[in-house]
DNA sequence: TGCATATTGTACGTGTTAGTACTATATTAA
DNA sequence: TTAATATAGTACTAACACGTACAATATGCA
């Protein structure tokens, strides 16, 4: 049991985060998946459905809503993959694009606010350990 | 920019926790949360909502919902509180406290596998690590 | 006492998450 | 070429998460 100290500190840091980086993007009227979607279409061509679930571990059925969400909003768009029929290409619309460039640079401001508290050994060091804990979990 | 693999593996492997013990969990036909509830009342006296949502960080507007599906589950109960009108105090029932008995120490095992993976000295830096950080998320 | 304020839990709305089933399209191999 | 298999995305369901508003009850202070 001398490892439930380090899951509860995996699990309420977590939440810290989330929390904490919410209440930034709340301003801007966006989730935390809404943000991850546009942070990681920013500055980058579209891409498919799949590439982007890949990258914000966000899993294809909860992504076809939110998509349609921003979609809504204005802020992506979709269109044909002239390579495969059965996919779509996901980018940012210019409302999307511009949105991304006004947010984007605060929040990475806000959230280094946060880690600067640790030094460069320190979250080396956290990457380090996290990653090998997550690589017991996946073997 | 030199935090985000930091937060990418915070993420990545709270993500990776979640997984690997809801696979184990899923085997008594519970969720997470369910079974946090459970493992939170279990050996326990019960306790106020508020109590129970506090230990578990569970927020209480949720708490309503799974404690209602525990109850329709017959594995917990609840009853008035007789020191103040407004709470209820929830508790297991004698079915909940024989499944707690019956699958928290295989659960606990179970993740207590990963975690060996790690030495104690690692445990300890990145309970360490984990809890800064999480400091400076509430600041 | 009596009123202002805080706390407990529920109701409700929006959104995320995971899982399964399904359709359409691609790919592979016989 | 055709049949088996794999992959992309949608539809749908159950559950969780969070915020706000609300009713009932407590608490503190004038």
């Amino acid at each position: 049991m001398i490892f439930l100290p380090t899951l509860a500190a995996l699990v309420s840091t977590y939440q810290a985060f989330n929390r904490y980086a919410s209440e930034d993007i709340k301003r801007f009227e966006l989730t935390m998946t809404q943000f991850d979607l546009i942070a990681t279409l920013g500055n980058q061509p579209a891409m498919t459905f799949k590439e982007l679930g890949d990258k914000t571990l966000v899993t294809k059925g909860t992504l076809t809503g939110v998509v349609e969400r921003l979609v809504a909003k204005g802020l992506l768009e979709t269109r044909c993959n002239p390579d495969d029929a059965r996919s779509q290409l996901v980018g940012l619309t210019m409302l999307g694009q511009s949105l991304f460039e006004s947010i984007f640079p605060n929040h990475v401001f806000h959230l280094e606010k946060a880690f600067a508290q640790l030094s460069e050994a320190e979250l080396a060091q956290l990457t380090q350990l996290l990653l090998k804990l997550k690589q017991s979990f996946q073997s």
